[in-house]
DNA sequence: ATACAAATTGATTGCGCTAACATTCCTGGC
DNA sequence: GCCAGGAATGTTAGCGCAATCAATTTGTAT
């Protein structure tokens, strides 16, 4: 119960109490306190409570860099999505946090647009911190991305997406099957002449060639492509859809989005065409908009809560394994037409 | 240039390359390929391309855990928003984390929700993080908040809010302010008896504050409050204005968000009632589909990227200062009413 | 009481890196 | 040739914590 006899504070130090502070004011051994907040049931009840009231006296707030270095484990993950700027992927961040918050994880950020080298570039930075798990999106990697996740042995979930070859786990649903599925919903309504309005992203790209060779197979439809830049907004659907509508006769729109849907919906209302009697128009994502816009549009719905939920689940239960045990495995979560009134 | 001598790796090691590896391929001191890394500028061209070399060899990866530690630098900024399932605060983060990335710094991510039990569990764990810089919504914190954030000495921006007692720096509006805007506007327009639909959340009561306060003042207008939960959806909106409408004579409903806003939009068409001339609407955000519904919804426009920027700015200033300066600037970003066709 | 296991606490060591200081290596002026 | 002064590199000593194993205390069955 004595107070001297520590070393004094050595120029490096920031100056907080540390768990040897604590250790002092309770009357215990360092380890001791480091028991009592991170493994209290092996901590006897009075002992813990010196502690807390130490820890309350002294301030002290626990370093977890210091914590992470010593035990190997940040209680990091991060989370790697192109955007939070579009309400699929705010809900999947929602969600996923949600999920490890409970659990004592906390979530290091990453934005990596949506182009590979984006992603390297973060993950690079991300893998430095070493993370406890990683979440992310999407499944095509450039190939040193590839080799740096695999030979950091992090638990991983792709997300978004779907392939035969995942890294490790996967929950996510097909782009080529969702514009298969739009494809066949249009041709259903008698719908043929098509123009594409797809954001300049991989996954936009696959959902439109997987509408492609829908219209193919079906012997059936020709379509019209237009590309539009990152971010998505109404006004690019209005533009393109001007300049389809201008050139081409169609009878249906569909659009990589429900925010360019939304622009092409307005070109048509400024233009007296009657929807979807004149001209169908389907987005993509289902966000909240969809179904207050008028008339309310046709979309496709992907359960992003669901992903990110699972996409938790999974990076909880691979991070509580003592070792690393391949277990890869995929979930997919599908999606859903939701036919309003613009089809 | 010998390649023996070196410690064997200890049980305890990740068994990932180490500095220590880099320094033996290469053939320097670690510290040298710590300073190639770090500091470029401090080491000669010849060894930089060699350290270049044997990082590549090795597949080195930096340890920033061991980096904050030694350094006291995390160069990890947390940003606790309430949520970013809803697009104003999705900007922010957008453009908070599109500021920080070029300055090398990463973003820890808190959902502090709306209540400040939450903001202060999610601040401790935070704050264990030892981050640069904090970035926190709001004003209104408990007290043992205020005095972890002051013991901490983080520089610190409070966002999307205003007071005359920041902790540190400021960036934001005055919700009073826009209520009162809000009364006029509607005021001026011929409205008076109003209702009101609020969310529970101390930064929306703060604004119907506002709003009653100015309706006292004009010494005009009776109103009519109703309060939904979090998060708020259309659903809320749509239910709590048909109580509103069933139980009252009203000419406004004035609401918390632009998708309550919405939901009121839908329950007025749905009782075949002209907007704005029988009942007039106005949101708060300028949600992207605030310009896209029918009628094209009048709103508050918060320019939230301008926020998150500021926000940015004022902390990658003060976190370049070597020693810890208060400087304490507020900033006010102001809001601008937006007149669209539901007023 | 005694022996033995289980529960609890403590001492030592090192996680991987960088601050701070020490040393060596140049370069050029005399 | 020699030395001042800067540039480049090296050495030492932690940062604050938890893994590991050792020591001690407590409980339990005989």
């Amino acid at each position: 119960m004595d107070d001297s006899d520590d070393k004094p504070r050595s120029s490096r130090s920031t100056g907080s109490a540390r768990l040897t502070d604590v250790a002092r004011v309770a009357g215990v051994a360092p380890m001791t306190v480091s028991r009592a907040l991170n493994r209290p049931e092996l901590v006897s009840e009075g002992t813990r409570l010196r502690v807390q009231r130490a820890v309350l006296e002294t301030g002290y707030v626990p370093n977890r860099v210091a914590g992470a270095l010593a035990s190997s484990r940040s209680r990091l993950v991060a989370l790697l999505v192109p955007t939070v700027a579009h309400s699929l992927f705010a809900e999947v961040v929602q969600t996923v946090m949600g999920a490890l918050a409970p659990q004592g994880y906390q979530v290091l950020l990453g934005l990596v647009g949506y182009t590979p080298e984006q992603e390297e570039t973060i993950l690079e930075t991300v893998l430095s911190r070493r993370p406890d798990g990683i979440v992310l999106t999407g499944c095509r990697h450039s190939a040193l991305t590839r080799q740096r996740l695999k030979s950091a042995q992090v638990p991983l979930v792709e997300i978004w997406d779907m392939t035969d070859d995942p890294l490790d786990m996967l929950v996510g649903f097909s782009h080529e099957a969702v514009g298969r599925a739009v494809a066949e919903h249009l041709l259903a309504r008698g719908c043929r002449r098509f123009g594409l309005i797809s954001a300049d992203d991989s996954r936009a790209k696959r959902r439109a060639v997987g509408f492609v060779s829908a219209l193919e197979q079906a012997g059936a439809g020709e379509y019209q492509l237009r590309e539009v830049g990152t971010p998505s907004s109404m006004p690019w659907g209005r533009e393109k859809s001007a300049e389809l509508l201008d050139q081409h006769s169609l009878d249906a729109i569909v659009c990589s989005s429900d925010i360019l849907a939304l622009g092409v919906l307005a070109e048509a209302q400024s233009r007296g065409l009657s929807v979807p009697g004149q001209l169908a128009i389907m987005g993509f994502g289902d966000s909240s908009y969809a179904a207050a816009s008028f008339p309310a549009l046709s979309t496709v719905r992907i359960d992003g809560a669901a992903i990110g939920l699972r996409a938790a689940e999974h990076l909880l239960q691979r991070m509580a394994l003592p070792a690393f045990q391949r277990a890869g495995q995929t979930l997919d979560i599908g999606f859903e037409i939701i036919d309003r009134d613009t089809t």
